[in-house]
DNA sequence: CCCCCCATGTAACATGTTACATGATTGA
DNA sequence: TCAATCATGTAACATGTTACATGGGGGG
């Protein structure tokens, strides 16, 4: 008797990024397929997908994973529209992923992400929990920028055999400049939530 | 008569992003694949790849469309290396994506590979020409920060009926911000380009 | 002797991109 | 009536990710 039925069975990996943010904005409020895409074409959030082609299959797949439920409205007219929602599970999803600690690797190779994730955080966890994320993305980005300008001095210091252009140079200082930005903004938004 | 003679019929697609990297990589020295990962695995260049199982197939890729040339050193010992040299068509097709106007999609969809081309630039083109794309640079980001300004002030504004909360107003600071301080550095790296 | 570095890859897989398909409804 | 918008999707395709495979050489 092979015939098991195991119900944790479903392979779940953790969800992209176009995934948090279809759960993010549904979340949000209620909403087809047919808004979100308004939303990443008339928003910045445009940052985070793309098109429909990418959109309809991942709602598909949060829908079978169980962290979003679609109800068909208007089912007998000839212009159905299906509106999903959050489930219990989608929001505790969603939750851990904002709450996860803020690494180093985040923040080199996935910063968009961080931000998103910093975007939701508002009306998912709180105010200390979000202070708690700014502190520790201020310790990511320190050990970052000086990593970084280690590089920069390694090019800058002595000639070097290989030689660098100063155009190269430059994109450096501004990978250095961004995250120093990242930095200000982080410091500025703290004393922002600060109770005081 | 048609004017356009098609010379070689080649699907000629346009490199990726990783693609150019390696292209630019190979320009400036001849490199192995192996090399070519260490790069990536150990410069601030991380960010443009990841791993020999995209880096690999990559090459070919380049090889079979005769951008890059590859040739095999040490074939007689047990441990052969494949040194890629970039071709005059893949150093042609290296300016020519160097070269290209900046566009606001360029901006806003792929500002990585903006710099990567800056990057490069130095070492293809003249100092008149870099110092057109930070012009161009500075007209689309102008654009682009007045964009996002108006959807701050949608935000910030009126009590809107679909609440908006801080946090996702403060992401929308961050992104503003980022985009000023690459304006503030592309002045300043225009200044000092000048030949004043 | 064992482990890590050199140096090359391949295989499975999921995802995103682009393009297309469908058909009702609304406004000019 | 004609175009744009609503609203849903599918199919083909290339790419990147992860994991694994192979095997010599050098250093402790």
């Amino acid at each position: 008797m092979k015939r098991n039925i195991i119900i944790h069975n479903m392979k779940r990996r953790t969800p992209t990024t176009l995934e948090y943010a279809l759960l993010g904005l549904v979340h949000g409020s209620p909403r087809s397929g047919y808004d979100l895409c308004k939303v990443f074409e008339s928003t910045p959030m445009a940052h985070y997908s793309s098109s429909p082609g990418a959109i309809y299959p991942a709602l598909k797949r949060l829908e079978q994973a169980g962290l979003l439920a679609g109800t068909v409205e208007r089912a007998d007219s000839m212009r159905p529209r299906k509106r999903y929602s959050i489930t219990s599970e989608g929001t505790a999803t969603l939750k851990s992923w904002v709450s996860a600690q803020v690494q180093r690797e985040d923040l080199v190779w996935r910063s968009g992400e961080l931000m998103l994730r910093f975007s939701f955080m508002g009306q998912l966890v709180s105010v200390d929990a979000v202070r708690r994320f700014l502190a520790q993305l201020l310790e990511a980005i320190d050990e970052y920028v000086e990593e970084l300008q280690t590089h920069y001095h390694q090019l800058s210091g002595i000639e070097l055999p290989e030689h660098v252009s100063p155009t190269g140079r430059l994109a450096l200082k501004q990978g250095i400049g961004s995250f120093r930005e990242l930095r200000r903004w982080a410091r500025e938004s703290l004393e922002e939530l600060n109770p005081s």
